[in-house]
Parts: structure tokens; C-alpha cells; sequence
DNA sequence: GCCTTGATTGTG
DNA sequence: ACAATCAAGGCC
């Protein structure tokens, strides 16, 4: 991981999540720039670190910069960036991001087409860069994984929601999406 | 377009 | 039982 994507992770998982937004995310050189993200953290009854560390979550404890990787409804693979402080049981989820390298490849592994049903959703991101359980506690930057900063800072305008497919805490408005990108998941909730 | 439903499995 | 989801099918 660069070295700023190491400092990017390490803070704290409010602050980081819609720094995150432009920022590039490949695996093996298939990605794009996410557009849309969640905070998760351990004082977060929707969380998977609330009530601490136990079973599937512990990368979540783990030092910041990291992959976290679940299986959702027994169907679909998720993934997350562990955020910091260490210990303190945080992460963004990745929901959505812009195709742009490896286009041909995400096509294959989704069996679609429509480049905008790619990875626009938790479950589509993780199937069309190819994540998966395997890979849970995966270092950012190890090789596969790599996370570089927008071409041009500053120039994203970042819009809030609630969170999505969640019951508890729902009103907490930690969904963060780059306004006006036509690859989110779900562009008119609110 | 919006709403409903089934798939499928680790976790508490 | 339930879940940080998705795709397909019905209906409008």
C-alpha cells in the first residue's frame, strides 16, 4: 500500500469513509475509482464488530489497511477496508465503484454485460474483482490489492444517506456516495 | 418503473 | 431465526 493510503485507513471510520470516495481500488489490475461506501463501527448495534471481537469479525480489530470479507445471506461475498484506530473494530464497506480497468474481465466473472451492473452493490463489487472469503485479512498493497488516490483531489462532491439493507440504527446517515455518478447501487434512496 | 420472493449458509 | 444481497418475475 502507498504510503498514503496507509495514513487514508488509519484514521477514524467517519473521517475515512468519504475520503475514500475517487480514491481506485484494483484486485490484479481489475477496478475503478469507488463511489460508494459505508461506515460500520463497534458502538454500531448494525455492526458486525458490535459487542467486540468473536468469530467471522476479528479482522475487524485488526490493524487498519486490511481486507474484511463476509458471506451475506449465505449467498453473496462482501468486502470492507479496516479502518483505524487499531482495536477499535471498524471498517467501510464497499458498495459501488466505477469499472474502468478490466472491464472484459468483471464481464466474465458477472456474467453481464451492462457495465453499469457490474459492481454496483456490495455483492456485485466483490464477484466482478474476484473477492472472496480467501481473501478476509488480506493486506491493502500486498500485490493483488492495491488502492491509489484520485487523479484530481478535491473535486468530488459527496452526498450522504442512510444505510442500505439494514434494520438497526438505520437513521444513522453513514452511507456516502460521489453525487451524480451513475454507478451507485441505489441513486434515489434517501 | 416498483414490489415481492426465493436462493443458501455461517452465526449467535 | 436471521442476515451489511441479488436476480427474476409479477404487476402497473
Amino acid at each position: 500500500m502507498t504510503a498514503t493510503a496507509q495514513a487514508l485507513l488509519a484514521g477514524e471510520v467517519l473521517d475515512v469513509a468519504p475520503a475514500l470516495l475517487g480514491w481506485t481500488l484494483t484486485v490484479d489490475g481489475v477496478g475503478g475509482p469507488l463511489v460508494e461506501v459505508e461506515a460500520y463501527r463497534e458502538d454500531d448495534p448494525a455492526s458486525h464488530s458490535f459487542g467486540g471481537p468473536r468469530g467471522r469479525n476479528r479482522v475487524m480489530f485488526g490493524p487498519p489497511g486490511r481486507l474484511y470479507v463476509y458471506r451475506a445471506y449465505g449467498v453473496h461475498w462482501c468486502a470492507n477496508l479496516v479502518t483505524g484506530p487499531e482495536g477499535h473494530g471498524a471498517a467501510v464497506l464497499l458498495r459501488a465503484l466505477e469499472p474502468r480497468h478490466g472491464i472484459e474481465q468483471m464481464r466474465r466473472r458477472r456474467g453481464q454485460a451492462d457495465d453499469r451492473l457490474l459492481c454496483s452493490g456490495p455483492g456485485r463489487l466483490a464477484q466482478a474483482l474476484g473477492l472472496t472469503g480467501g481473501d478476509d485479512g488480506a493486506p491493502i498493497g500486498s500485490g493483488r490489492i492495491a488502492l491509489h488516490p484520485p487523479e484530481r483531489a478535491g473535486c468530488i462532491e459527496v452526498r450522504t444517506t442512510r444505510r442500505i439493507g439494514i434494520t438497526k440504527a438505520a437513521d444513522r446517515r453513514w452511507r456516502y456516495l460521489v453525487a451524480g455518478s451513475r454507478f451507485v447501487s441505489r441513486p434515489g434512496f434517501r
